[in-house]
RNA sequence: GCGCUUGUAGCUCAACUGGAUAGAGUGCCUGACUUCGGAUCAGGAGGUUCUAGGUUCGACUCCUAGCAGGCGCACCA
């Protein structure tokens, strides 16, 4: 239930109206005719530009033409109260308090529903995020991208949408030998006692890889770690399901289940690599040649090899881009254009990657690939989330991958919780670098975000408590007849914005919203909730059971609303905190 | 040098796919607990939305140019 899509719905109903009776002139597409909130300043519930976006092409001013329409507007809607016409423009239509009786009914009968666009078409997306390589746990620096990514499968899927959360697993490549070497060397300190090589910069130092070794050992004690070359191909196996257990594991503890993991290597086994490459080359996409040195490398170092390129240029790249390396293996990027052949043959309407800030550079090459593979019809949607700079003592504190002591998941959800992660590092557009502040993440108090929006539902539970009844239920409505105060209609006026709200976070994928709104509303709350300390009769429990009952049902629409958007954000609503 | 991205109150950020007098928190100043939960609320002060042009009835939002910060610019992944 959309009130404002409802209106925009009458508005243009009118108006098609006074085209074909009145000589009204319409422009070709409507799009531009709005259904908005108006200022809080205005006492007034909905406005509409559609006055101003007329005027030009039937020659009127703004205002005449407003009213015109305003009185058509009027004399067909019993619910409006008045409805003014004000400069440069505007109608804003404000209504009678009945509208809101039914507002609210509706809302307690569809508290399942509300927020639903109804209206659009459903699409069947797939989102790919995380991916991060299989080398060891998870830290900081994957965690937005995690959380960005499993919130914008939520309000999808809330909006009824289709969605596959994916993990592209690269377990294959140069970095994968590093890795599963510097388990090998790991495994022969412990059987062999020897030290671990300090001086390889290409080894991963991270203690984690000691675990992963005792655990090879403890689950393989018919293995011989002596000869590396022997066991090499299945250690490598080994070292990887070490590694992505340990990642699942994080992603359980932030929440997040993807539904597909795809492997790389897979992908180069079954020769989709080879496939694609030859569907491009038929295309006259690939080509071999040179490119140049990059601008951060000196000239000097730089050698000019001739290899098979793909021609990102075309499709407005910098430069083309490397398909093979010098040794014959396919680079990271061949391998991930058959990744997305792969999704491209799946048929999804949308696909969406989220990648790191470190990984935007790399946005005109795979979707230059997605262009020529699908004739530019793939309709691949990067987003990127920026960094998050991490605060404490009100210091930033930097970490340094060298040394492997980065503040990984688990330090993270050891020290503030599931809850306080995903809300906070949501709070921001994920366009913006990110304070995430320690102590203020922990803190209870209004600079707390998540704790200022739990504790909005935790007073209306507490409200519900001390009558005996009970908030999850559901509640009956008889004979709802309430009379609001202004009060009470600014919140509904909130309420009735939560369908927008939805609307926008789906359409722009841009979850931030969520949080943005709840917090507006809870803000809105403890306001009205506090009016009660001054004037007792502005207390939800009232002497006279007709108003408690009423009061409960519109408490009762509040948290509705409040749990839906905390579910699509992930976190907890405790009935006490 | 090139690409992407950000620039809004002292600080951290919002602003509904171009709407009206740009809003919150924090910090500073002042006030409210015998209460349905003070993890809260009320009030005050704080702005040339980086700059210069342009498009538009209307620009924080779109376009052009510049300035400043961040990220990236491999046969790595």
């Amino acid at each position: 239930m959309n009130i404002f899509d409802q209106y925009l719905d009458k508005i243009k109903k009118i108006l098609l109206d006074l085209s074909s009776n009145d000589g009204l002139i319409l422009p070709d597409s409507l799009d531009g005719i709005t259904a908005e909130i108006p200022p809080s300043k205005f006492d007034s519930d909905i406005s509409t530009n559609v006055a101003m976006v007329l005027s030009k092409i039937n020659k009127k001013s703004p205002t005449d033409l407003a009213s015109v329409l305003a009185d058509a507007l009027k004399k067909n809607d019993t619910l409006i109260e008045n409805i003014s016409v004000i400069n440069p423009g505007f109608i804003n239509i404000k209504f009678k308090s009945i509208f809101w009786t039914n507002f609210v009914k509706e809302i307690i009968n569809h508290a399942k529903t509300f927020g639903i666009n109804t209206k659009e078409k459903k699409n069947n997306y797939l989102i790919e995020f995380v991916s991060a390589n299989p080398t060891g746990p998870l830290h900081v620096g994957h965690c937005r991208g995690a959380i960005l990514g499993d919130v914008i499968t939520n309000v999808l899927s809330f909006n009824k949408h289709r969605v596959t959360k994916e993990y592209y697993v690269n377990d294959y490549g140069n970095q994968i030998i590093n890795f599963t070497k510097s388990v090998y060397f790991r495994i022969r300190e412990k059987t062999f006692s020897e030290p671990f090589p300090s001086d390889n910069e290409d080894l991963y130092p991270g203690d984690y890889l000691i675990d992963f070794a005792q655990n090879i050992i403890n689950s393989n004690k018919k293995m011989d770690f002596e000869d590396f070359n022997k066991i090499s191909g299945e250690l490598t196996a080994l070292s990887i399901e070490e590694a992505l257990k340990l990642i699942k594991d994080n992603l359980n503890s932030l929440g997040i289940k993807h539904d597909n993991f795809i492997s790389e290597k897979k992908l180069v086994s079954n020769h989709e690599v080879e496939k694609v490459i030859d569907f491009l080359q038929k295309n006259k996409f690939v080509y071999k040649g040179k490119i140049k040195a990059p601008a951060s490398e000196d000239d000097d170092n730089w050698v000019e090899r001739e290899q098979l390129l793909f021609r990102s240029t075309d499709f407005g790249d910098d430069k083309d881009r490397a398909l093979q390396k010098s040794d014959g293996a396919w680079t990271y990027f061949a391998s991930d254009v058959a990744y997305h052949k792969n999704k491209l043959d799946r048929k999804f309407d949308y696909l969406i990657n989220i990648l790191g800030a470190d990984h935007a550079g790399y946005i005109k090459r795979i979707s230059s690939s997605v262009d020529a593979l699908s004739n530019s019809k793939g309709k691949l949607i990067c987003k990127v989330s920026q960094l998050v700079k991490l605060i404490k003592d009100k210091k930033p504190f930097k970490m340094s991958k060298r040394k492997g002591d980065y503040i990984t998941v688990d330090d993270l959800i050891n020290e503030v919780g599931k809850d306080a992660t995903r809300f906070i590092m949501l709070n921001r557009s994920s366009d913006v670098e990110l304070d995430f502040d320690f102590d203020n993440v922990i803190e209870k108090s209004k600079e707390n975000p998540l704790y200022y929006v739990q504790y909005c539902y935790a007073r209306i539970a507490s409200v519900f408590r001390h009558l005996d009844r009970d908030l999850k239920s559901d509640i009956q409505i008889n004979n709802y007849d309430f009379s609001y105060s202004n009060e009470e209609i600014v919140i509904l006026k909130k309420i009735s914005e939560w369908p927008k709200c939805i609307d926008a976070a789906s359409n722009k994928l841009e979850p931030h919203r969520i949080p943005t709104y709840l917090y507006e509303l809870a803000s809105l709350f403890h306001s009205y909730w506090n009016l009660g300390k001054e004037n007792p009769e502005k207390r939800f429990i009232n002497v006279e059971k007709k108003i408690t009952d009423d009061k409960l049902i519109f408490l009762k629409m509040i948290s509705n609303v409040i749990k839906s958007g905390m579910d699509i954000v992930g976190v907890s609503t405790p009935e006490k905190m």
